[in-house]
DNA sequence: GCGATCCTTCCAGTCGCTGGAAGGGTTGCG
DNA sequence: CGCAACCCTTCCAGCGACTGGAAGGATCGC
């Protein structure tokens, strides 16, 4: 199958799949004319990229991924400590977001909104804190 | 003031403030030697830059954000109406990261994490859902 | 005069794509 | 057979907001 439909099978964008290439995720076969063939098992692997990305892996973590899902002989273990790791990354990351939510909705609440110029979010912004 | 002793006083990295400069945030006056000189007006300038990026406003924000401080005849309204866009955008990305979180915990909690291959997260990012 | 520390510019890299240009191949229809 | 429509290719540039580093010049204290 070629770029379009593999594209169309496993949801991930032909330039995605083409950069995958690029950094050595997937390596499809050419017909002669240059186009890109895909099998089955990379319509597989996309699919699997694809789903670890909707979860946030990094391409790194992706490949890691690829390579366990791949080895026969590995632990359990080890895709669960790479899974608790990147848990780790998401739950700062939502914490750092929640710690600017809480700010803002602070600032927010204490600026009237209205056609006067005085403005408690600008105030806060420039370090007259109240 | 040069560029080291504004960089501590306003926390900013000096590199980050001669980015700010090229994309036309400050516009620091020169000495004959091509050093960069700063007035208070500028390291209240870079702290409210600082205070801004804190929050997660965007450049473009801080822009935005830069223009209203210092005009006399702004709304608050305004500011309260970007702050409030920006603290949606923070809102939808931490719900995004919460949903990742969930879908991470379920398939890490059916993950045995020993020493046998048989691991549900992979399962799951192969598509075989359980 | 010398070394340490400052400053300068410019280029490249981060992350994971995404858009677009320029060009060639294939398919289907009249 | 010609043509349009649509597929494919490569390569380059850009996103956001910096950050690191190289190469070189200026200043400062001893």
């Amino acid at each position: 199958m070629n770029i379009g439909e593999i594209s169309k099978r496993s949801g991930v964008p032909a330039k995605t799949i083409r950069y995958y290439e690029d950094i050595g995720l997937i390596q499809p076969e050419r017909t002669p004319n240059g186009y890109r063939v895909f099998s089955e098992t990379d319509l597989h692997r996309l699919s699997f990229l694809g789903r670890a990305r909707k979860l946030g892996f990094s391409i790194e973590d992706c490949r890691a991924l690829i390579r366990l899902y791949e080895d026969e002989a590995r632990a359990s273990a080890e895709v669960k400590d790479l899974a608790m790791n990147h848990l780790g990354r998401v739950e700062e990351k939502i914490a750092q977001l929640q710690h600017m939510r809480n700010s803002l909705v602070e600032v927010i609440e204490d600026c009237a909104g209205d056609h006067s110029p005085d403005c408690a979010i600008l105030d806060r912004l420039a370090g007259r804190m109240l």
